[in-house]
DNA sequence: ATGCCTCAGCTCCTGAGA
């Protein structure tokens, strides 16, 4: 069984792309986020065709989430119950017995500002939440745009970056407290190359000199890091013409 | 350079992303 995770920055422009990546990466369930479309204009039918059922949950213009899955999903919620959240961020449902939990996290803009401060109260109901869903359901993943990196591995440029937005301490304390509650950073389960991202900014030609952020992760739980066997960051969608600016992760499960 | 790209929208500029 496959999950992945894919934040496509507009599910409008890239409709095909994820459609032509599906069909040579046939995964049980793709988490997207960053669609940016309101319900009504969500593509289901271009989905139903490709043998996946979705489910969705945006907002005009940003944000916006969705799970796309062959085997159908159960149990669905939509963002963090008892979080008032005006921003569409979070898509859970059971899938073939496992609770799967599609995020996007917030960005945070920059240490100091609102945003930020935001990103810090979604995270600590995220944690709370995200630990009762763990005591109901043992085989639980946790998959998305995290928007922050654990730590100088996972960053081209950790001087540069030090203190800055995905890099700050305060961001790593919450996301190593995901971790604390008895999950797995499934990456790195698994040997990698050296420099492996998720992320490059569109700008100075990043991708083509790796200059990019790890900042896309899907954590698992103990009984399903046991059936754990391989997962990969999969950079081909990033060098497709229009690309978004996220690329792929792919957990492989017995 | 509070920029560099890219996307959405009260669209020809601005806000936001990361």
């Amino acid at each position: 069984m496959q999950f992945a995770t894919w934040n496509v920055n507009s599910l409008a422009v890239r409709l095909p792309q994820v459609l032509d990546w599906l069909a040579t990466n046939p995964v049980d369930v793709l988490a997207l986020q960053e669609t940016k479309l309101t319900d009504d204009k969500f593509p289901h039918d271009a989905f139903t065709q490709a043998g996946y059922q979705a489910q969705w949950f945006g907002q005009k213009t940003y944000n916006g989430v969705a799970l796309l899955t062959k085997a159908p999903a159960t149990e669905v919620v939509k963002n963090i119950p008892g979080f008032d959240d005006e921003l569409a961020r979070v898509i859970t449902a059971t899938v073939q017995g496992v609770r799967v939990i599609g995020a996007y996290f917030p960005n945070g803009q920059a240490p100091g500002t609102d945003k930020f401060e935001y990103k810090m109260e979604w995270l600590k109901s995220l944690r709370a939440w995200v630990k009762e869903e763990m005591a109901a359901h043992p085989q639980l993943l946790l998959m998305g745009d995290y928007n922050i990196t654990f730590d100088d591995d996972d960053v081209w440029d950790p001087q540069g970056m030090q203190d800055q937005i995905h890099c700050t301490e305060e961001e790593r304390y919450h996301l190593r407290a995901l971790v604390a509650l008895g999950l797995h950073d499934s990456l790195r389960l698994f040997p990698q190359p050296p420099k492996s991202y998720s992320w490059w900014d569109y700008r100075d030609m990043a991708f083509r000199r790796n200059r990019g952020l790890r900042i896309d992760h899907i954590l698992v739980s103990e009984a399903l890091r046991a059936r754990a066997t391989a997962c990969t960051i999969d950079k081909a969608p990033r060098k497709n013409e229009r690309p978004s600016d996220h690329t792929p992760v792919v957990l492989t499960v017995a």
